[in-house]
DNA sequence: CGAACGTTTGAGATGACTCAAGCGTTGTGG
DNA sequence: CCACAACGCTTGAGTCATCTCAAACGTTCG
């Protein structure tokens, strides 16, 4: 069942299996992609939403001088870009990380689902006030956080996402990205992000390795980075309590410290 | 009309009348709340959700040590917490900058209209994706630029918001913000804010004070802010040209420069 | 008149950046 | 099969943007 990740771990509103067959019905096609193929183009008219069953892919924009900023990381389960639907055209692009499969959902099959089934819309319209949520989250860690916390959070989210579709166990997973990639998410550069992961490698904090991160102490993770999951209204969040706690001194203050 | 402003200026979905007197028959009471005061706070179960009718109020998330950092500004004809109907709790505070007026919305008035009209339901969707879309454009502003970038950024933006609905001319407009206040939006200290005040004042860029912006040099406020409107959607974006243009220097780099 | 608030400015500290060099792995073509 | 290029990571040295702390000023308001 290609959708059934979708929404799932979420504390609000699982698809039914007569509204997973709905979504799955609008599936057109599936595709491979490789790494670092970029699937969307940034003010293109789009004419269908991709649903990402494998992989890593991000979203990001692109300032002036070619670098780019995430605004957000896919995994299996997303609707990528469901925000197509209604708005036709993206503001930003999206590229694949990894190798990764995605389906394509034509818009006209997706009007003609949500038409006739209000419940179902409003599931997918959820699903799009997740990403919000998590656009919120980010902004909060660029806005308020120092290079280690930001780099701690973004662990910890990515983290507890991919334990709530089950493609991970607490406090290990993998993550297909290099140190640059890492930059881009958080607000920083790839070399100080070097720097950033030895300092949590040498407080035994965490790893990153070839794209795995071992998270040895959660609790400071967390607090490092205070990380507070509730705005991915996950049905577990994953349990401080599952790894060894350790105290850590905490870092924020106005402007990104 | 008290919903006339609801999507007022957007390329896509203005409420139709019928659309607005349905949006309308579902306020169950205006209120007037006084500037500073606490709306909604985290995490609390909703009832109803919120249209702005007057004044600004800002969304904010607060850190362990008390600093904000808003995740957005609204102005008038904003729903405030539209999400607050599929999403139940909010993963932030809602706080009045300004005197304002608000309408309340019950959750079970839209769930009722909702689901007796999709279009209109496509188009409260199509206002939340309008904020996602915003809250990417804040994402980038706190991580690629730096603090005049990010202060020229949320003025265009904010203007442009504006004068999509009416409420000001271009180049112009009344903001109910102190430094402060624009710091927590732009992940800078008020002090900073102070000083990046005084490079545009002295660049001849744009001035703030008692909570007015005059833009100066549009031109030059949208390329240090690497400012593109196209993710507002704006019917008639405000035109560079109106105001005279003077080149200026831009400034990007990884990281917050 | 004094308190509170928002703003301004200075001086010094510091976090993150840039530039640069070097190292290990991987993949490829001669 | 080796040599070399490409890539990602690491580390050092020096710079710069922004932060912190502190003091002072003007307005507003009680």
């Amino acid at each position: 069942m290609l959708t059934r990740k979708v929404l799932q771990g979420r504390k609000i509103s699982p698809l039914t299996t007569g509204e997973q067959a709905l979504l799955e019905g609008t599936i057109s096609e599936v595709r491979s992609v490789a790494a670092r193929t970029v699937l969307v183009r940034k003010g293109v008219e789009l004419e269908h939403s991709t649903l990402l069953l494998k992989g890593l892919l991000s979203r990001h924009v692109d300032d002036r001088h070619g670098q780019r900023q995430f605004v957000s990381v896919h995994l299996a389960g997303d609707l990528v870009d469901i925000h197509a639907y209604p708005m036709k055209r993206l503001d930003h692009d999206v590229a694949a990380l990894s190798d990764a499969d995605v389906a394509i959902m034509p818009l006209t099959a997706l009007k003609a689902i949500t038409e006739a089934n209000p419940e179902l819309a409003r599931k997918l319209w959820f699903a799009s006030l997740l990403d919000a949520a998590m656009h919120r989250a980010w902004i909060f860690r660029l806005g308020r956080l120092d290079a280690v916390g930001r780099v701690c959070h973004f662990f910890a989210e990515t983290g507890a996402r991919l334990f709530a579709i089950g493609a991970a166990p607490p406090g290990r997973f993998d993550l297909h990205m290099t140190q640059v990639d890492v930059g881009e998410a958080c607000g920083l550069t790839g070399v100080h992000v070097s720097r950033v992961l030895k300092l949590l490698r040498e407080g035994d904090i965490c790893t990153f390795k070839d794209g795995r991160v071992e998270i040895l102490d959660y609790a400071a993770m967390v607090r490092r980075g205070q990380f507070d999951p509730s705005y991915l209204y996950l049905e577990i969040p994953p349990d401080v309590g599952v790894l060894n706690a350790r105290s850590c001194s905490s870092r924020s203050g106005p402007g990104p410290p």
